[in-house]
DNA sequence: TCTGGGGTCCTAGGACCC
DNA sequence: TCTGGGGTCCTAGGACCC
């Protein structure tokens, strides 16, 4: 048996830990450059808000409604989503951190609803972050216990321990909420009359291998409580790391395109060395703002092919700065760029070249002396010149909480 | 004025091999 | 009229997730 743990509005929550006064209260965040919303509280939901909408479009309703705003504020939640994994790792033999506010717990050795909600009430009182668990044979069932037990139950825990409850729960499930089935296959499922999670289950198994692809044929097996995605508890090198950022205000310079370039590049590195990674393949890319269709569109990208792995933070960026000369048009405005580093390897299995002239020990005691001293005294203290001192391409953020529980300046005074 | 930033996996089709 | 039958590898693009 596997338990999905889910934290409710999780960055909602995070803000509500260390400011008491929204509690209770519509609260929204944002994403970066405070575009869209990316979170909403129950109060929200029930405005009729949508994720993803637009800010500027909810002026009027936010003004009106008294909703507090806040910009992400990723160091907190981070911070925060490393404390509930903690608590919740204490509690079982096997977890999977599936992503920053969720995880798969294995109950294999005992799985009852008390477990749950035991699980549940420390992560609370311990973090003050709430939760929803969900307990099923397989990934998919956990997840649509989950959502049961967010939206139906009181405890806020829901348990799948036998299969007529899981049929009866399927046959009232939109097919369209179940895990793995996004907008385009439900409207597919749709129109061949497949509506509820049940009827998917019902359907002929060939008829989805050829008409979607495999893993609607997992989704399905699942469905019957047969283990097609086990649990993942070996952490995997990532395959591509992409950094990229929407510009506060758009930009048509090549000097400030170059200084937003090599700093995604320098961060891209920097996440490789993290990982203990190398990459075979840069790519650079840049775009105008497609919000504005009467203006030039021109969405531009360029990739290049290294002869030997690297993730020395000067060799990239001056790979990136190079691609970025050669797609640059000066006849257009740019509203977002971005590096992305491909066919990753790991560090020790680095493929040499007879022809290389660069003095890698030496690329190698630089970037470490850099990584160390950013670590103790902050990101990007020692970086490139080419990232320039600017903050004229730096993000929006106009309601952004401090970092309760990660700056010494920031941390809460409690007054008696 | 104003619209995020990461990732993964699968498939079809092209290029190539014998 | 008619032009084989296997394969592999790579890539772009689509779909999905948070």
């Amino acid at each position: 048996m596997i338990a999905l743990v889910d934290c409710n509005n999780f960055y909602v929550s995070c803000e509500r830990v260390f400011n008491p006064k929204i509690e209770n209260k519509p609260v929204i965040v944002l994403s970066n450059n405070d575009g869209c919303v990316i979170a909403r509280s129950n109060e929200v939901k029930a405005l009729g808000i949508k994720m993803g909408e637009p800010a500027f479009k909810l002026k009027h309703i936010i003004e009106k409604k008294n909703i507090n705003i806040f910009s992400s504020n990723f160091t907190l939640y981070g911070d925060l989503s490393k404390r509930v994994m903690n608590v919740m790792s204490a509690e079982v033999n096997k977890i999977e951190i599936y992503s920053i506010d969720e995880a798969f717990l294995d109950f294999t050795d005992s799985a009852s609803k008390e477990r749950g909600v035991s699980i549940k009430n420390k992560v609370q009182q311990w973090t003050g972050i709430p939760v929803s668990v969900g307990i099923a044979p397989t990934k998919v069932l956990a997840k649509v216990a989950g959502h049961i037990a967010k939206k139906y139950t009181k405890s806020g825990v829901f348990i799948f321990d036998d299969t007529d409850l899981i049929r009866r729960a399927l046959s009232v499930f939109a097919v369209e909420d179940l895990w793995g089935i996004g907008k385009n296959t439900a409207q597919k499922l749709k129109a061949v009359g497949i509506h509820t999670a049940l009827q998917f289950r019902q359907c002929d198994s060939a008829w989805l291998k050829t008409n979607l692809s495999v893993n609607a044929v997992r989704l399905q097996k699942e469905l019957f409580s047969e283990v097609c995605y086990p649990l993942e508890l070996k952490r995997k090198r990532k395959q591509n790391i992409c950094t990229t950022h929407s510009f506060g205000t758009e930009i048509k310079q090549l000097s400030k395109l170059k200084e937003a370039i090599g700093s995604h590049a320098n961060n891209c590195a920097t996440k490789l060395r993290q990982e203990k990674s190398c990459c075979n393949s840069i790519s650079v890319f840049l775009s105008t703002n497609p919000f504005k269709p009467q203006a030039k569109q021109y969405n531009p990208y360029k990739v290049i092919q290294l002869d030997v792995p690297t993730n020395d933070s000067m060799e990239i960026v001056k790979a990136t700065i190079k691609a970025l000369e050669s797609i640059y048009r000066d006849d257009c405005v740019y509203k977002k760029a971005g590096v992305m580093v491909s066919r990753i390897v790991p560090q020790e299995q680095m493929q040499l070249s007879l022809f290389d002239s660069l003095d890698r020990e030496k690329r190698k005691s630089i970037n470490i002396a850099v990584d160390k001293i950013n670590a103790i005294m902050g990101k990007n203290k020692v970086k490139l010149a080419v990232q320039g001192n600017g903050r004229k391409w730096k993000l929006r953020q106009e309601k952004l909480s401090p970092c309760y529980t990660t700056r010494f300046s920031d941390i809460l005074e409690v007054v008696i």
